[in-house]
Order: structure tokens, then sequence, then C-alpha cells
DNA sequence: GCGACAG
DNA sequence: ATCTTGTCGC
């Protein structure tokens, strides 16, 4: 996809830059949106174009000692998950790990490795969250309002927020709130029959239903969503072959 | 001030 | 995120 660098220049240095630069794009994330359909029709040859058939999974790995970021971009075809394409990045870490700013750590690389893709995925699924955010711009939100693409965020853990357990059966599902105002800012979704919860949350361009079913959709053999998986497991390798001199790739 | 806190 | 051993289970 069209490369899209976060010059070093406009990256914000502090915390209080950071969160101003928060509040700025806060207005721009549309939090609604349908979900990519696997087969709306006519592919999108290899360029610009998003192509809704094709969603994307990012993620990011360390190296502290070095200071180092390496992120991950794999793209599945939404109809077979196989997948289509990935791609990698390395990047200086240039931001500290501060709860709410999380963004400005990991998306550098995050755009880095998406740059490099022939191809544009419609959808991005992160490892994170995005509306379900102290200021509503979680990593998520964030890398949909910069590329323009519907972004899903998928997290580990409930951060913050509140929830009770959903039923057991897998698809089950309870409200994700801020207990600050009581709104739902996510979903706690049950991707396995009596496993952990994956929280779900809104990033750009598409509802939270939607989200929902589409993480659903990505995850019916593991908890977490296959684009999860991959880029996991692609930026790791990566990272660990470059603390051991091997080449990329 | 103290504790909690996506990855 | 990352540091870490063995262990229970499909």
């Amino acid at each position: 996809m069209p490369a899209f660098a976060w010059s070093t220049a406009d990256r914000p240095t502090n915390e209080a830059a950071a969160i101003a630069e928060q509040e700025r794009l806060r207005p721009l994330v549309r939090p609604y949106g349908p979900a990519p359909s696997p087969d709306p029709g006519v592919a999108s040859g290899s360029g610009a174009t998003p192509d809704d058939r094709l969603i994307a999974g990012v993620d990011v790995a360390y190296d502290e000692e070095r200071d180092l970021v390496v992120a991950a971009a794999v793209v599945l075809d939404l109809d077979t998950l196989a997948v289509v394409e990935q791609t990698t990045a390395v990047d200086r870490v240039a931001f500290p790990y501060i709860p709410g700013l999380l963004a400005f750590r990991e998306l550098p690389a995050v755009l880095g490795a998406l740059g490099r893709l022939a191809r544009t995925p419609g959808t991005v699924v992160c490892d994170g969250y995005g509306l379900a955010h102290p200021r509503r711009l979680g990593l998520a939100s964030h890398l949909g309002v910069l590329t323009g693409l519907r972004t899903i965020g998928v997290a580990k853990t409930p951060f913050t927020f509140d929830h009770h357990e959903p039923d057991a059966p897998r698809g089950s599902w309870s409200p994700l709130t801020d207990p600050a105002t009581g709104e739902e800012v996510g979903r706690a979704v049950r991707t396995r029959a009596g496993v952990k919860p994956v929280f779900v949350s809104v990033g750009h361009r598409i509802g939270l239903t939607e989200a929902v079913d589409t993480t659903l959709a990505l995850a019916r053999r593991y908890r977490l969503p296959e684009t999860t998986r991959h880029a996991d497991s692609l930026c790791r390798r990566t990272l660990a072959g470059l603390q051991r001199g091997t080449p990329t790739n």
C-alpha cells in the first residue's frame, strides 16, 4: 500500500504533546461502518485501492537493549484466511511505554511495515485498543485516522475498563465499559468456549457489532485472530533473527 | 501521594 | 512487551 511515513520530526517528543495530538485526531474517528465483505466483486488490482477481501494484522516486538522495534504486517484473504503477503520494518524505539500513549511507541514501525505491502488491505486488525481508550484514540483508532483504512482493536486484557465474564459458549460477549462514564467502549468476546475472552473495540470506519463479527470470523480455532497470531509470530522471528545477525526477509 | 495501567 | 520451567491437555 502507499507508504505513509510518520516523519521523526512530526512525532511528539513528550507526553503533553502526545496527548494534544490525540485530542486533535480524536474527532476524526468514524465509529461506524460495515464489516468487510468477503466477496464484494471486482478485485482491486495490486495498488493503492483498498481491497476489502484482504485483511491485515499488525504487531511489534522489542529489543529494549538496543532500542529497536520490529513491526510486522501480514495480509490474509478474508475468505480462506490464507496468507497473501507479509512485510516487516525495523525502527528505533522513540517513545517510552506509557499507558494511553502506546501509539507513539508502536505506530511508526507499523506504518513502515504497512508501507512495504504491495497490496492495500481494506481492514487492519491491531493488537490493542481503539475507542476503548482514556481519550478515545487508542492505537487502532489512531492508525485508522492516519491511513484512512478500516481498523479494529483486539486486546488481550481489560486495561482500565470494567466487564463481566461472558457466558461460556463461543460468540458470547458482555459490554466493556468505561468506569468514569459508564459508556460501552468495547466488548469482552468469547472466541473459544470456556477460554478467557478478548477485548474488541472499534478502531475506525466500522461499528462495534461489525468489529465483533469480524473478530469472530478471524478467531475460529484459537483465542486470538489469525491476523494477530501471524503478525506476532513474524515480528518475533524477525527480531530473533536480528539479534543473531541473520538477514531479514 | 498511592495504586492501576493496551503492548 | 519481556524475563522464565515445567506441566497439563488436545
